[in-house]
DNA sequence: ATAAAATAACTGACTAGTCAGTCATAATTA
DNA sequence: TAATTATGACTGACTAGTCAGTTATTTTAT
């Protein structure tokens, strides 16, 4: 409450107390990506995340109200820092588009696509139906901040002379698409049939940069 | 028994039983599908399985031995009747790569994404790494299917100088991703920012097919 | 034909087990 | 010591899977 109040500028002189406080939120929101990546939503047991923070079942409940609460704040506290680094990619400097096109597509696959942020993508596929709360959120702070920049560049692509201007429908979808499938075939068919992350990634931005060419 | 000895010509004279049954076979695998799609594996209760086939619990476990099992044999249900007609894209008239292409992409949109095979798309995803068996067979059958036609489609380009030879690893994943994408967007994201599926196909193809264009 | 007997299909109450969430008690910190 | 934080045994609601008994269909006997 206070918080919100007092200017942000603080030094932070956390207690013993509010330390671990932290600490242990923080090693529940790890806990709860591990468990209900592992198996999901439904499957996902609160004492396995209990275990895995290492603390009691009951204290997970004096972090957290609910288990759909803690799966929401672990999405949410797990996006939360992306959020800023895309909202600085739409002040960029001076590159040309294709360039930049180019480093946000890498920005993607390195901040997502090779973490375990990647298994949140799967997740809000999974239970996004479940929780049109979550999928809204995710929409409104990560996708649609996402297409932002895209859009952005694509414009700056046209006025260039870059880029065509194909007009289409679903446009950033389509650019990204591959990115997605990407992440997906690394969680579910990757023992089948295994993919390489950065010769993948190649001719993903070949394609779409040739696609896009005027 | 015997049926395996007569000739397969037979005119199929079903007795009034065998006929029921076959039919709620079929009941059962339709009820699983919608209520697995509706709210996952783990969350799917049997009960309301049997209810939406208009059978009871019992009657269930006389058709299918369990959980695991119903949702196996759901999916590969729906996905047979896709296999042939993949197979049959292989073999196609002297047609260019481009329209090929054009015609396979078309495929996928109709026989999948509009219609409610795209729920199975999605469980595959959310599902698929608690069900390696249905993973596995998913990719042997469709994925790499699927795969078969496109990589003979992008040959016969390169054949003919319509397309170029981008070499790349994971090109025909990024070639279907966009279908993926949107497949998944409609059931997750299209409350909050809808999708016209032709529209985007058109870009989708537009795209694709610039990219690949010599 | 018709009834009786045999078989196959179905039912739903029941069991055995699971797990989200609670709360009386214990440990830690100030 | 008092306040806060943590524990884990406990509860109650819920559900996959079972099975003794019922109903519908088919076969056999008259």
């Amino acid at each position: 409450m206070s918080d919100l109040v007092e200017p942000c500028s603080d030094e932070v002189p956390l207690s013993r107390r509010e330390q671990q406080k932290e600490e242990k939120n923080k090693a529940l929101i790890d806990a709860a990506l591990a468990v209900f990546s592992r198996v999901g939503f439904a499957a996902a047991k609160m004492d396995d995340v209990a275990r895995e923070a290492g603390v009691s079942k009951g204290t997970v409940y004096l972090y957290f109200d609910s288990k759909e609460q803690l799966f929401e704040e672990m999405v949410k506290a797990n996006m939360a820092p992306l959020m800023t680094e895309i909202a600085e990619n739409l002040a960029r400097p001076a590159i040309s588009a294709t360039e930049r096109l180019k480093s946000h597509m890498k920005f993607f696959y390195t901040k997502i696509l090779n973490t375990n942020r990647r298994q949140i993508m799967r997740l809000i596929m999974a239970e996004g139906p479940n929780f049109p709360h979550l999928a809204e959120f995710y929409h409104a702070n990560v996708l649609s901040r996402g297409q932002a920049v895209i859009k952005a560049i694509i414009q700056q692509g046209i006025d260039d002379g870059e880029f065509r201007d194909l007009q289409g429908h679903g446009l950033v979808q389509n650019i990204v698409a591959g990115a997605l499938v990407a992440g997906i075939w690394k969680l579910v068919f990757d023992p089948f049939q295994p993919l390489d992350l950065d010769a993948y990634f190649d001719t993903h931005v070949d394609l779409i940069l040739n696609g896009l060419k005027a």
